[in-house]
RNA sequence: GUCCCCAUCGUCUAGCCUGGUCCAGGACACCGGCCUUUCACGCCGGCAACACCGGUUCAAAUCCGGUUGGGGACGCCA
């Protein structure tokens, strides 16, 4: 069997969006499941539009997802002698023809039979006129007349199209610079492509990349359209429907694991699973699992694949994800050390990095100002004599430890003839700042015993103020 | 409009190819409860779907046809 070689091949006219995430997944899924290679492909024949930046910020994702690539990228900027070649060759072998027609007056006539419900087709005015190439002088596709093109798609199955519902596309524009329908084929004859994995918003293009295929003489790679992913209103996923470019999802915390198994999830599956590490996702990845109908973004349940990744990323490896997100809150260059020591009392309570750094926010920061309706319902009057007590008793207490400190709350509460949350709460928010926290119990001692009578002392000496 | 694709809980999906084990399973979300020093986590339970019509068959979520609905494509964009 030879190679699985596939491509991600996007036009670095935007940011790298969670569509384009997903079908590069796929594709290097695909190809990593059959120990294949992944090619990435730069598709920038749009000059108007293409952008250096967004070649870049593509490549950024895709390192932040971790799809690495093995070839490229290509730009098909640079392989323009190539695509002349090939073009030069259908011309000759009489599969495509030089047009000269006036592309605006080719737009009017298109919006016209828009407008009328008609579907608007070149009306092969230049097909039989046997022009030669020169400025001002496309090149067409010399499109059948008769008979049907079809494949059997890994994804959908069995597609055809009559070829009289195709026309005879440009492939080289009046320029010299090829179109999207001759160049990638030609990148992918010539980088020798086995699988053609991309979105079905491809389908329609398929049948006259086949055509130009055969025009080649060569067997058309196997072709496998994914179904799209919609917003909640079920229309092509887009920034109204919250849907962010990949690098955003980075800046909001999302783990590359989250998303990642997000992406593997729609329109994939393996039974009931719904965790998947990345080398399962490779073990288990197959065509044969990918549904046939769309799927809708979903961003609570990215968000509870996040919170599930961040509950069970080792600590250490988490302090570091977490660090950069501690600096936007004003702490740089933390204690590594220390940091690995506050994630497992954030862990569980944090759905991103984001709300994370945010809750770990007393842990460096003086909790004052306190949370205002925090203040008021527990640092009262009534709570400083509780306030006191614990400084003292914690004040004397030689090892600080879930279980002594455990014992000198309950022993406390037992004296001062209260329950324990109205202890605690106080406690918390004279820590913390916050009326919900992570355990007394094990931040007492992250905190410290010195930094903890300050805080006490602090929280007493603003009840008298107040 | 024309062509193409799609159709199971609100959402992601299993099951469909190889009809019966499915009065349809899992997960997210939601709603209860338990646990509990707060907030979470966790655990237990609940709600909730085979788009519709017809056909084939002893039997259909599963096969066939149609209807409806949704999506996509119709560029000298990709």
């Amino acid at each position: 069997m030879t190679q699985v070689r596939t491509r991600f091949s996007p036009s670095p006219t935007g940011a790298l969006h969670l569509g384009g995430a997903h079908t590069a997944l796929f594709n290097w899924l695909y190809a990593r499941h059959f120990g294949g290679v992944f090619i990435l492909r730069i598709e920038d024949t749009d000059r108007e539009r293409s952008q250096e930046k967004f070649v870049e910020e593509i490549q950024e994702s895709l390192r932040w997802l971790g799809l690495n690539w093995d070839e490229g990228p290509y730009r098909q900027s640079q392989r323009l002698d190539i695509y002349h070649e090939y073009v030069k060759r259908l011309l000759d072998s009489g599969h495509a023809y030089c047009c000269d027609c006036d592309p605006e007056d080719l737009e009017t006539r298109r919006q016209a039979a828009l407008a009328k419900g008609e579907k608007p087709r070149y009306n092969r005015r230049c097909r039989e006129r046997g022009l030669a190439p020169g400025p001002g002088t496309a090149v067409r596709f010399k499109t059948p007349e008769t008979g049907t093109t079809h494949w059997q798609d890994r994804i959908k199955g069995h597609i055809a199209f009559d070829n009289q519902e195709l026309d005879d596309l440009v492939i080289m524009r009046a320029d010299g610079i090829p179109t999207y329908n001759l160049a990638v084929v030609v990148d992918d004859i010539t980088m020798r492509v086995t699988h053609i994995i991309r979105g079905d918003d491809h389908i329609s293009n398929t049948p006259r990349q086949i055509l130009i295929y055969q025009a080649y003489g060569v067997d058309p790679p196997e072709f496998a359209h994914m179904p799209l992913m919609l917003g909640k209103d079920r229309t092509k996923l887009s920034k109204r429907h919250g849907a962010l470019p990949v690098l955003a999802y980075r800046e909001q915390g999302i783990l590359p694991q989250s998303l990642n198994n997000f992406l593997a999830r729609l329109g994939w599956s393996r039974g009931d699973q719904e965790i998947f590490s990345m080398a399962e996702l490779i073990e288990y990845f197959d065509l044969d699992h990918v549904g046939k109908s769309p799927g809708v973004f979903d961003q609570e349940k990215l968000l509870w694949l996040n919170s599930h990744y961040i509950k069970v990323t080792p600590p250490r490896e988490l302090a570091a994800l977490l660090t950069p997100f501690l600096a936007a809150i004003g702490v740089e260059n933390p204690d590594p050390d220390y940091v690995a020591r506050i994630v497992p009392t954030l862990n569980k309570r944090s759905k991103t990095l984001v709300e994370m750094a945010d809750a770990a926010r007393f842990y460096f920061l003086d909790p004052r100002p306190y949370d205002e309706k925090a203040a008021k319902k527990f640092l009262t009057p009534a709570s400083v004599p509780l306030l006191r007590e614990t400084a003292a008793r914690l004040s004397a207490l030689q090892e600080l430890s879930e279980e002594s400190l455990t014992d000198l709350l309950k022993d406390i509460c037992a004296d001062k003839g209260c329950k324990l949350v109205d202890l605690a709460q106080p406690v918390r928010v004279a820590l913390t700042g916050k009326s919900a926290s992570p355990s007394l119990t094990e931040l007492i001692p992250i905190l410290g015993k010195e930094e903890c009578l300050r805080r006490l002392n602090n929280a007493i000496n603003s009840v008298a103020e107040s």
